[in-house]
RNA sequence: CGCGAGGUGGAGCAGUCUGGAAGCUCGUCGGGCUCAUAACCCGAAGGUCACAGGUUCAAAUCCUGUCCUCGCAA
């Protein structure tokens, strides 16, 4: 098929590289303007761009999909259908049926739970025990549209939002791939959502990385693992922000103990208490400093047991 | 030129302000104690103090430049 390909992150990148694989043409990548990155102030392309250079495509980074100029490029492109998997901006309905098969989405959920932009981090912090991705053809709502084909995914233990992002990225590839040459076919049968059982998965932001250790101990964890790896779930020692990377949920707890204090400390790791059960620290990164594992942490600080993080 | 922290044996750090013998907590290796151990005791190896210039009798430490890492911000 000829196929415009729409995508921003790295999430995106192995959707892209698996549909080139399977011999489609990729008439024009669409990725989002690059933005200044880094410590420089300097402009860095999105990673779908650096795939699609390498692969010799033509790429188009317009500002907005709904300026006049944007919809004639796309409407001049020839193609049968549209791929969008993690764009980042809304498609307006004149893109959603300009081409034969419309434009098919990838979405890391199971829909219809976790619409929106953060469905892998939240699924991660929910606690869900499986996930998976959902092809499905997009309508003018926000992940609403119908679905055409569904993969599961069980979640670890200690998943965190970028290991299941490996995961359904792997999985979403070979899924759109499949979903593509089904469609074609006209194997496929659309199936309506119905009403969502989660709230919009909104998009992370830094703030809601702070731990408040009034909570219990299950939920922070959770948080620990869906801030993880992005944009990392924190607290503070002293003046300092510390970053929690990966803690473990302790039973033990010492009622008499104010949430957020270091009630232990052993070579290994330390334990905070939580408002419910305690933490067991195990990786961490202390502001201006390299993440490391708590043990390489306590040989050069000297933390002790009645400190407070917060 | 966005703001800031930092690069010291294998790991994490102190020492830098106020130049003058390379230190701490671990790890590793050898030995001891022990029924045993991630515990404890004794000993040892291992470092161009990021790199390059400069100042000085003397630089990890002061000055200049470069490279790299990280936090914030985006």
């Amino acid at each position: 098929m000829k196929l415009i390909f729409m995508g921003t992150p790295d999430f995106s990148v192995g959707t892209l590289e698996a549909l080139i694989a399977a011999g489609h043409e990729i008439t024009l990548v669409v990725s989002q303007p690059d933005k200044p990155k880094g410590r420089g102030h300097e402009l860095a392309p999105t990673p779908v761009k650096e795939t699609a250079l390498k692969h010799g495509l033509k790429v188009f980074q317009p500002k907005r999909l709904k300026d006049p100029e944007t919809i004639r490029t796309l409407e001049e492109t020839p193609a049968d259908a549209i791929v969008v998997i993690a764009f980042g901006q809304i498609v307006p309905a004149s893109i959603l049926h300009m081409k034969k098969y419309g434009c098919i989405n990838v979405h890391g959920s199971l829909l219809p739970k976790y619409r929106g932009a953060a469905p892998i981090q939240w699924a991660v912090i929910d606690g869900e025990r499986e996930s998976g991705v959902t092809i499905m053809q997009m309508d003018e709502g926000l992940d609403t549209g119908d679905m055409l084909l569904k993969g599961s995914v069980v979640l670890d233990e200690k998943e965190t939002s970028g290991s299941l992002f490996n995961k359904l990225s792997a999985l979403g590839a070979s899924l759109c791939v499949e979903a593509l040459e089904k469609l074609e076919k006209g194997e496929l049968t659309p199936e309506k959502q119905g009403e969502s059982p989660t709230e919009y998965a909104r998009m992370l932001t830094k703030e809601m990385g702070e731990l408040d250790f009034s909570r219990d101990a299950v939920t922070l964890e959770r948080l620990i693992r869906g801030f993880n790896p992005w944009p990392s779930a924190y607290t503070r020692l002293g003046d300092k922000t510390l970053k929690i990377w990966a803690a473990d949920v302790c039973e033990k707890q010492d009622p008499k103990k104010q949430p957020g204090t270091v009630t232990e400390v052993a070579k290994q790791d330390f334990i905070v208490a939580c408002g419910e059960g305690a933490l067991k620290i195990t990786e961490l990164q202390l502001q201006g400093k390299k993440r490391m594992d708590a043990a390489a942490f306590l040989r050069g600080y000297h933390l002790e047991a009645g400190m407070k993080l917060g």
